[in-house]
DNA sequence: CTTGCCTCTGACGTCGGCGTCAGGTCCTAG
DNA sequence: CTAGGACCTGACGCCGACGTCAGAGGCAAG
């Protein structure tokens, strides 16, 4: 597979596919002209990567940790960063969903005062 | 209030501050020389401002939403922009939680190998 | 009065994940 | 053979949330 056909099965940009090998994230079989040639086990790969992006890994992370998420090559050092990363994660979920309620708070009580065309006080409803 | 006393009671750098004031964010009396001045009910919009920006919110889109969570002012596009940022964060919530899961499979999945001193595949243990 | 810390404005530096442009090569269809 | 797309390697640009430095004032204590 080439380097377009794997950005349009994965969403990512060319760009960011040379970018992910540059990182050491992805690796690419060269044709005899230079060309990179992907096997299909990279579009999962780059679903991967974009996965850990997503959850606020760095890319040097991401290369720390890869091999131990594809392999399951993993020593017990790799195993307590995974483990704060998915401990740093759980922290991430709480406070989003601290804020959601909130917004969802701020968009329930408005709607109301939409309603009902009186003010109010930031925590629902509780002035006098 | 001193611009200093606020960072050390919000944990935001005083560049920070400065910067969300810049930014809109963060309202600030002056003292006849010119030096910063902050009420008490500070500290708790800089939380907020912070949580917002946890929450993956640009500066500007908090400046748009802060009258409404704050005051309760709302407008109806105003609370379809609260809507929406709400729903991304549902969305940035399922995202984590699934990526939160494959961590933690991997680190089971490679704790048991570590004890059993053999390898896997990379979902678990399905391989013959 | 002076010392030393706090504060001010303005402006440039940083970092990561790419976007984008330049200049050249490759390859497939007609 | 030729044209036009896809690909290559640099290398600079960008953007946002600050860090950091420079140079100049304020302010309470001794």
């Amino acid at each position: 597979m080439r380097i377009g056909d794997l950005a349009g099965r994965t969403g990512a940009s060319v760009r960011a596919l040379r970018y992910y090998e540059e990182q050491g994230l992805l690796a690419a079989d060269r044709s005899p002209s230079g060309q990179r040639q992907y096997p299909e086990s990279a579009v999962e790969r780059v679903r991967l990567v974009r996965q850990l992006y997503a959850a606020g890994l760095s890319s040097r992370t991401i290369a720390e940790l890869l091999p131990c998420v594809v392999d399951g090559r993993a020593t017990p050092a790799l195993l307590d960063r995974l483990a704060a990363e998915r401990d740093r994660i759980d922290t991430q979920v709480a406070e989003l969903l601290g804020t959601r309620a909130r917004l969802d708070s701020v968009i329930t009580g408005a709607t109301g005062n939409l309603r009902t065309g009186r003010p109010c006080g930031p925590r629902g409803s509780a002035a006098s």
